[in-house]
This record gives C-alpha cells, sequence and structure tokens, in this order.
DNA sequence: TGACAGGTACATG
DNA sequence: CATGTACCTGTC
C-alpha cells in the first residue's frame, strides 16, 4: 500500500460520476479497479485527502498517476468568475471528480454498450464481456479477475453471440466496429495522435459510434478537454437552467470538466 | 403496464 | 440538412 496526499481528488465521488464501468465499491471507503490489465484496490477515509493505492511505486508512477489525472490543478477551473448559479453549485458538490484517462479500445466498446442502456447493466455487459473474452488473471492475494478482452479475442464473436449475451441492438454495431478496428480503418493508434475535432471526426467512422459516444471517448479516452458529451442528462440541464444558451466559449479548455460536474451534481440531486 | 435508461442508424420531406 | 422512428433488455 503506498499513500499520496491530493486536492481535489475523491474516490467516492469518481465512482459515482459513472465514466468506468469497471470501477467498484467495496464498502464506505474502500475500491477496486480493473484497468489496463491489472486489479488495483484503493482506500480513502471520507472527507480525507489521503488516498491508498495498493500497488508498486512503479505502477503508481507509470500507469495511475496518469490514469486519475494526478498532475492536473483542477482548482484553476473554480476560479473562473463565468463559474455562477448552477455550475458553481455543481462545482462545489463534485471538488473530488478527476477526468480519468481510460484506454481507448475499451472506452470505445464501452461506450457503444452505453447508449440507451442504465449503469448497472452497462456494467454487467461488460462484465459478461471480459468474463467471456478476457484474460484471466490472478491478484497477488489469489483473487480471480478478468482484463478487458483485446481486438483480436472480440474479433471471434458473432452479432448472435452478442445477441445471446444480452447486447441486444447494440450487437451489429459491436461487430462492425471491432472488423473495422482490426482492419485498422480507422487506425486506433493514429488517432490517439489527432487533435479533438480530428479525432473525432474518426471515431464517428465507426458503427454505434454518434456524436455523443464520440465525445465520451475523446474526453475520457484521449483527454480531449474541449469534448463536451450531450446525453439525456446534460440536455435538461442545459433547458431548465440556461434556456438562453450556456456560456461554452467562457471554459474552452476544460469544457469535459465541467460537463462531468454538471452530470454529476444532476445526477445526484434528481 | 409502459416508460425509461449517459443514442444511433436509417428513412423520409 | 432536419426531423421522426425503430431498436434489445431489464427494472420500476
Amino acid at each position: 500500500m503506498i499513500k499520496k496526499t491530493f486536492s481535489n481528488f475523491s474516490l467516492a465521488q469518481i465512482y459515482e460520476s459513472g465514466q468506468c464501468f469497471r470501477f467498484n465499491r467495496l464498502d464506505e471507503y474502500r475500491f477496486e479497479l480493473i484497468a489496463m490489465g491489472k486489479y488495483l484496490k484503493l482506500e480513502q477515509y471520507p472527507n480525507s485527502t489521503e488516498c491508498s493505492f495498493d500497488c508498486s511505486e512503479t505502477d503508481f508512477l507509470q500507469i495511475w498517476k496518469e490514469y486519475f489525472d494526478l498532475e492536473r490543478n483542477y482548482e484553476l477551473f473554480a476560479n473562473n468568475p463565468a463559474a455562477t448559479g448552477y455550475l458553481k453549485q455543481a462545482m462545489n458538490f463534485g471538488w473530488g471528480i478527476r477526468i480519468l484517462k481510460q484506454d481507448l479500445w475499451e472506452m470505445i466498446i464501452s461506450f457503444i454498450i452505453s447508449q440507451q442502456n442504465n449503469i448497472p447493466r452497462i456494467k454487467s455487459c461488460i462484465e459478461t464481456l471480459c468474463t467471456n473474452y478476457g484474460e484471466k488473471k490472478q491478484t497477488k492475494d489469489g483473487k480471480t479477475y478478468f482484463t478487458f478482452p483485446s481486438p483480436k479475442a472480440l474479433s471471434q464473436v458473432t452479432e448472435e453471440q452478442f445477441r445471446s449475451l444480452h447486447f441486444g441492438y447494440r450487437s451489429p454495431y459491436l461487430v462492425k466496429t471491432i472488423q473495422y478496428i482490426l482492419q485498422g480503418e480507422p487506425d486506433v493508434s493514429t488517432i490517439k495522435t489527432l487533435n479533438y475535432e480530428e479525432a473525432k471526426k474518426s471515431l464517428l467512422k465507426l458503427s454505434g459510434v454518434g456524436d455523443k459516444v464520440a465525445d465520451c471517448i475523446c474526453l475520457f479516452a484521449l483527454h480531449h478537454f474541449d469534448a463536451f458529451p450531450i446525453d439525456t442528462h446534460i440536455r435538461q440541464i442545459l433547458e431548465q437552467h440556461y434556456p438562453a444558451g450556456f456560456p461554452f466559449e467562457q471554459f474552452s479548455g476544460y469544457l469535459g470538466i465541467i460537463q462531468q460536474y454538471l452530470f454529476y451534481y444532476h445526477w445526484k440531486t434528481k
């Protein structure tokens, strides 16, 4: 266990913000995460700035520091004078949210599954994928877990098989997208080098990826902070609280974080 | 029972 | 281009 201290960092809020589907709560202050081929246990007592990572110092520095976006100063955003009213409340409420930097391939598949779907079912679908097609591994405590399946592993799955695993109408989207990516059209490693607009354009070529899913992928995998995914919740917020229009231009460079504050606040207070 | 859940593809005008 | 609609499935 290594312990680190941060400001603007809350495991509970990150967990509840719903950006990661393989982040689970074990009890009030303990969480588990399966990501980047690893199993990570985390602990943070309520209202504590200290967080424990059950991993080596090397893994912390090479993987988790970037994954949890720990180098970024989230305080700066709160000091924007344009942050007033509902947004100000949302920022104060979600003070500990970080934008995770998750695996691109995993986010493409996960957010295709996420459409017209609720979080428990999204999670269950993804776990089904992992247990059926992921790599079986063991933690140092002997606990079994499954990594997120590779493109090659998923290329064997037919539409009928996806349907039998309860993916519903998303099944053909998955089959096509997996095929496109395996053929390198678009090329996933190239997408990582593109700017926001180009990356989004590229992602929109995939089947089952529309405006909202593309923005989620841009934000949660590529860290394009100008991506502002508009889903049903955000649409409601904009209609209710910003009928004259939301001042997007005031938050250039961190619109994605603003989106998460708004989403989380609305989600938790609905 | 039917609406709804972090939408998208496809068909029309 | 903009609007309308079908679509799997589980839960309340």
